[in-house]
Parts: structure tokens; sequence; C-alpha cells
DNA sequence: CATCAACTTAAGAATTAATTAATCTTAGCG
DNA sequence: CGCTAAGATTAATTAATTCTTAAGTTGATG
């Protein structure tokens, strides 16, 4: 699902005003927002934070936001920033300079916050789905790829058949949690498959076979956790 | 680079006169266009032709564009698909409705050609930048090569018939994830035909009989990937 | 030290894939 | 058109892996 707050929003304005405006209202919705009042230091900003989308003002004093936006398309890393011109500048050449500069949006003022935040968030949610988001999980000498389908311990690969895989992927999404019988079961086979009550055990003696007995932590009548030293 | 001539779009609008504008407009660009002047109509030239962008009018007799989108959103296939909207309500709500339906753009008339232009070329190009679909993939001792039909494994040339070759150009396209039997299917089949479940093991085993039997891997239960060294 | 949950092992059940051969489909050509 | 051959699909059989169960054992804990 869509969460504001795992998105970094770098915004550039001249005007204090505006900026501020900005702010109130796109961290209310849950984003980290960095600001910034001219084209150079958000060049500098960009480079350090890795903004998932920058919202940049057209006119500003030294280096305008056409500009700006040209060399952040030309800086390696960020290349596939969003980039979202805010400006009162309506004219359509404006718009097409906009976007001939590497823009995937331009927003006219005056500012209609719920809008803004829309448009935003179809930017945000379209660069998300194209991301293969392989959902890696990395702790310690650990790598689980769900994607790859290959478990990483110390460089060394290890293939797991599927239900030792997800039961390997679920305790490892939370490590030091502990995981009780029940919840194994709910996410592992399904909450309606019925199973006998040793089959966990199989399980788990099978991957501590395979990735060797200290990790697979037992906890009587509680469940199991991983360990993660 | 960015060749309109690659692009299908399909344009939705009750009226005549703007479907022709647009159709004029844009396939001088050079973009291949479909029209529908309805959205239940444009839900069935949309599972057929598969455009990479709809346009779409909000205000129509019968299903609305709101709807339309939403229905399209619905569709295996079609999850996808870049969608915009065309309209001539402005007001904030229609906007933010549009917004919440799955739109990717929300663009109101009066239209100017030349801005949309701009707005449909950067939503594709968007799109396109993480579509890993190359005409060439190359990767170790492996060459594919779309264009001309040919796979090089080590200076070596193989011929391969097209389910085979598009089986293999799949897997090659994300060495070493692992594509589902689900997946293979609909990109090398496609979502609506039906194939027995045998075919993939047939394919996949005639593959490896040409390119040797250490590179496709089988996961049970599963996928299959391809290995990389 | 009794109890009970968890461990271990091995066997067989179930699932999934590989293989082979036969059949169906399609494109190219006389 | 009909023939042919290559390619694609299906069907039937076999093979392999993975999952589950059963039963005896272990060991932590109160």
């Amino acid at each position: 699902m869509f969460k504001a707050e795992d998105y970094t929003l770098l915004l550039v304005d001249d005007e204090n005003d505006i900026l501020e405006f900005l702010s109130y209202n796109l961290s209310k919705e849950g984003y980290k927002i960095h600001t910034c009042s001219n084209g150079s230091d958000a060049l500098a900003e960009a480079k350090k934070i890795k903004p998932d989308l920058i919202l940049l003002d057209i006119m500003m004093p030294m280096k305008d936001g056409i500009e700006t936006c040209q060399e952040i398309r030309e800086i390696k890393g960020l290349k596939n920033v969003l980039i979202m011109f805010l400006t009162a500048r309506a004219e359509d050449y404006s718009q097409i300079a906009g976007f001939d500069a590497g823009a995937d949006d331009y927003v006219t003022k005056p500012i209609k916050p719920k809008v803004l935040q829309k448009r935003i968030e179809a930017l945000l949610k379209r660069a998300k789905k194209n991301n293969a988001d392989n959902d890696v999980i990395q702790f310690g000498n650990f790598i689980i790829d769900s994607e790859r389908y290959v478990v990483k311990i110390d460089e060394k690969e290890i293939n797991l058949p599927r239900k030792e895989f997800k039961l390997l992927h679920l305790l490892a999404s939370k490590p030091s949690k502990v995981f009780s019988r029940e919840e194994i079961y709910n996410h592992v086979w399904g909450d309606d498959v019925v199973v006998g009550d040793r089959t966990i055990d199989v399980h788990i003696r099978k991957l501590r076979e395979k990735i060797g007995n200290d990790y697979i932590i037992t906890l009587k009548g509680v469940g199991y956790r991983l360990n993660i030293d």
C-alpha cells in the first residue's frame, strides 16, 4: 500500500512563504520533507539525500528551475528521480520547456494542496510500480531475496524448497520477534490448510540442517525466533 | 531514444470533433491511434489492443470516464496501462476523483496539442525507463538479439523458434529472477491464451537441449530462473 | 524426576517436473 | 488448394523432489 512516510521530498522555492506552506501541507500527509531556496543548494541537497521527488519552482534568482532540472538529470544517481515543476508560469512554452528539461509533471500556482498531493501520489505510485521492487531482506550475514529465491549466508548460496523458504522468510521478516506456531501456520500454510502437529518441527529441522543450528531459537510453548548477532 | 511510433494510444471521447482533433495531432507525431466513443467500447478495445496509454474523457453518457478508469484498473493485464484524463471539468474534486480512480495524469480542456504531447511523452518515457525489454540483452556469455532473433552463446549462434526464443528472452530479461509459470504464460503466451500444463515444460526442455542444461534452473513449485555465472 | 513440548528419523504420500511420443497447427510452396 | 515440414501443444508415463505423518527419543522445566 502507499504510505507517504516511505518517501522523501525535496522542495525548492525562493519564496519562504511557499516553502512553509508546502512543508506544512505535505509533512501533514506524512512525507519526509527537505527544503532549499535556490537551485545550487537543491543540487547539493539532492545529491546528498537522494529524494524520491523534487518539487521545483521555475522562477528563482540565479539558477532557474529549468536549468536546475537539466543539471539534476546530468547527475548519475539522480537521472531517475521524479521532478515536478511548481510555478506561477502557466504559458505553454514554459510548460514545454519544463518537460523538455526532463520534468515528470508541471503544476501551476495557485497550489491546491489536495490536488498537489494526488499528483505527487500518482507519480510516486507509478514510479514504484515500474521499479521491480525486489523484496530483499538483509541483516547480519543473511540475505534473503524473494525475487531470485535465494538465501545467502556469508556469501554462500543455499537453495531452499518452497515451504522452507517461506518459513525462513517469515522468521526473517522480523528478526528476533517470536513467531507462535499458529502465526507460522497462518503465514506459511494459510488459515484453512490443516496439517499435523509435527510438520513445523520437521521444517525447522531441515532449515537448521541447511543454515546451521545457531540461527533458529526454540522457545518451548511459545514459538520460534530468528537470532541475529 | 523516444519514438512515438513505438506506442499505441487509445482515445476515448463521446464528441467526435475532439476525437478527430486529437487523432490528427497525435498521429502526426507518429503514435498509433485507436479511438472509442464510449466507456464500454473502450474497455473492450483496451483489452484487445493493449494500448500503452489511454486518453479518457470524463463526461460521457452511460459509463463516465471515472467509472471506466476504475474498471480498467480491475482488468488483469491492464492494471499498469497509463491513463490520462482529458476533460473540461477543472474542479478540484473532479481531479481528485480522477486520481483516486487510478489516473496517471489529468489534463483540462481546452487542449493545447503541444503541451498534451509533452505530457504524453513524459508519461511514456517514465514508464519505459524501467521496462527491461531492451532489444539486445547481453550478460556473461549470452547475447540475445530480439531484432535479429538470434541467440549467441560463447560466439556460437543458435537459432530458436518463436516460442522458445520468447521464453529465453523473458528469462534473460532479468537473469536470476525466478519467473513463475503464470508469469511465463502471461508474457510468452498472453493473458488470455490457455494452454495445457506441460507446455512450458516441453519448451524448457527444448531450450535446454539447445543451450545446455546448466543455464535454466528449476525451482519446484516456484518457477524457473536463468543462471548467470 | 515426571511431564510434555520439541526433536529426530525414516518412510510413504503428494505434488510437481521431465521425458517421450503422438497429434495438432501453421506457414511456405508447388 | 493440398502437401510438407517445422513448430507448438497435448497426453501418458516416469522420475524427482518436497511435504507430511508416524513413532520413538530427548531434554528443558517446574
